[in-house]
DNA sequence: TATAAATTTGACTCAAGAGTCTAATTTTTG
DNA sequence: CAAAAATTAGACTCTTGAGTCAAATTTATA
């Protein structure tokens, strides 16, 4: 009786489980041999599986180009509900969070991607609007860090520009088996950001 | 007489022209919509042109896009020949340095392109191997500010992927007709990294 | 003016790859 | 076990866009 309700939603769950299954290894093969250098076929080889079976659980491609960028924004999102406001200054904040943003960005395949302009319409639109809200909400904090003296004055927009390309970059360079770790990564980057910035 | 020499000389010099329109002109687009979201007919139409005519001055539109990396890569080396070593401390050189850059990249439509897994083969190891000699350079005076005490030691190569992120994602935003404009982004961003590593 | 070189055009070929169809097989549930 | 749903496979279609070709036109040279 327990089953009949349990059953379908296990169903469900696994297909979700494959489904972003799919969409992260996709995310990996965009991440570095861009989006128009992987194929369907060369991404379901990955998974040990065949083209069709893919879109038993995605739509399109563009679907899966989609849903990577959102899947970062919606973890941004969550990093950053969860550790805003939890510092005194501006700056302070600022540096837990962008800690926060390199290590995520280094952990589990989870990779900043820069190919908007392969999404058609609406979902381009999205994913701007996702990414300008995340920047207006980083920017405020700058801004309110200027307010109260802990980070030098200056264009806020520009300062966040700066230290955003830090993050977008690291997809060219990281590689999770590399030299550098995440944390090291995280350690190094937010010193440098804010003695960037400090006021 | 004179002619004989100069009216070829001419002709050489007039394709070369054209060719170089070409590929700025691509260059645009490509970072722009991307690689592989622009067509040489959309590319030719741009110019006034048809696609055909594009092959005559270019042998392929991967062949752009090579040339495209190399030409940023070109200033960029001039870049650093002209400035290096004119200053005392390794972070006033790099300072200088880095503030050039951003205002050869916020100038004339020269741009810094990411989609390096478009090019095949030897190409790619080229454009690699060029993008790795200016970072060794550049790591190079890091390392030497870090020597003579004007740099905040620590990982050289960490703190080049970190400004060097900034340039990178120049392309993404800047637009030349927007509010801010190329001296005033270098000198903001070059007084950000500056203070970001000082020792 | 005549000949050769430079330049342009529109119509074509061809390959790659996204997405579909039909049918087979496996898994779940009553 | 039987029926329904889930999942997979191989062969197929169709579009897009890179690159080519043969011929036309313009420009330079003798």
């Amino acid at each position: 009786m327990s089953a009949q309700i349990k059953e379908p939603f296990d169903r469900k769950k696994q297909h979700g489980n494959k489904r972003l299954a799919v969409i992260r290894a996709a995310g990996e093969a965009f991440r570095r041999r861009g989006y128009h250098n992987s194929s369907m076929t060369e991404i379901a080889q990955t998974l040990g599986l065949t083209k069709t079976a893919l879109y038993y659980y995605v739509k399109s491609k563009e679907e899966i180009l989609y849903e990577c960028h959102i899947m970062v924004y919606d973890a941004f999102d969550e990093c950053l509900l969860e550790h805003m406001a939890a510092a005194e200054t501006g700056l302070n904040e600022l540096s837990i969070i962008f800690s926060e943003l390199v290590k995520l960005l280094t952990r589990d395949g989870l990779s900043l991607l820069t190919d908007v302009s392969s999404l058609s319409g609406e979902s381009q639109k999205d994913v701007l609007s996702r990414r300008g809200v995340i920047e207006a909400r980083v920017t405020n904090i700058v801004e309110r860090g200027m307010a109260d003296g802990s980070i030098r004055k200056g264009d806020a927009q520009l300062t966040v520009f700066f230290f955003m390309g830090a993050l977008n970059w690291l997809n060219a360079w990281y590689a999770p088996e590399g030299r550098l770790d995440g944390d090291m990564i995280a350690a190094e980057f937010t010193a440098q950001m804010r003695a960037g910035i400090a006021g």
